[in-house]
DNA sequence: CATTTTTCGACTAACTTGGTCAAGATGAGT
DNA sequence: ACTCATCTTGACCAAGTTAGTCGAAAAATG
């Protein structure tokens, strides 16, 4: 039940770019170093992340990356997802892998899974990456948050 | 974000187990039957789980394994921490697993997944397998059950 | 004692993870 | 046109994890 680093690298680039937040592109290198990820692997992955629409960039001298998107309007989700694969505890439960489980309609299983998947979806699906730059910068600023309903 | 293969075993044997529900003890090759799980990987499973304290066993002729306790007072989230280790998307958010993140106190995640986590274990650790039993035989007689709050 | 069943540790093939590396393409400034 | 910084692409690789298998021993039952 846990994410891959490379997933995480992901979430911090995309972060970064998030918080940047202006015109001028940010280099591969900045971002490597802001957000302690390995230069060489962060190359890969965000590639990958221009491959999924999440972000794009400008060649050459004074290059660099930008969001694709508003980051209000990019979930954590969906960056999990792309890098990933389907946020499911187990393949039958996910609508994308959806494999004929061994015990067809008749696993005991398959709603209490259902609730995990939910569970997380309702997480990661609702929180976007504007949410998490100004919840930290509300934290900067000795706000502690109120998450109760 | 999925569980092993190993441990959807573990949880299945285990419900096998609470289903089965009798002073007379179950055979490995009968779990392995009911529930589709390779026999000889079963055997090591099993006693993964003895050693765990989740099941006792009995040797020989007519022997078998039961559970160590009654299936009301197990829950899923036990056995899959015991199987799979702690469940937190990222390890700086497991208690029993938590590392300095590289981001002291500053990490702009930490507060996201440790919600991920909660929402996680709010379901994982609140089923027990009673709780699956009674839910599969319900399912048996045509409930469909209600989840609203 | 013979049979059934658990017990234990060693073994392994395939896959995934977490990267690295080299060479090329592109764009900006001079 | 040249040069330098930067992204682009695909190949490559070591180490660890996963998903099992196998053989032989030990215990309980009849």
């Amino acid at each position: 039940m846990s994410v891959s680093s490379k997933c995480y690298y992901a979430l911090r680039a995309i972060y970064a770019l998030a918080e940047h937040n202006s015109p001028e592109p940010l280099k591969i290198a900045q971002i490597a170093e802001r957000e302690l990820i390995p230069i060489r692997f962060l190359e890969v992955i965000l590639n990958q992340l221009k491959g999924g629409g999440f972000v794009r960039s400008k060649r050459g001298a004074e290059g660099g990356y930008f969001l694709a998107r508003p980051a209000n309007e990019m979930t954590i989700g969906a960056v999990m997802r792309f890098v990933d694969g389907p946020i499911a505890p187990v393949d039958c439960v996910s609508q994308s892998r959806f494999k004929e489980c061994e015990f067809q309609g008749e696993c005991n299983f398959f709603g209490f899974w259902g609730r995990v998947r939910q569970a997380i979806s309702d997480v990661v699906d609702k929180t976007t990456f504007a949410d998490l730059v100004r919840e930290s910068a509300e934290r900067k600023r000795g706000y502690v948050g109120d998450w109760s309903i």
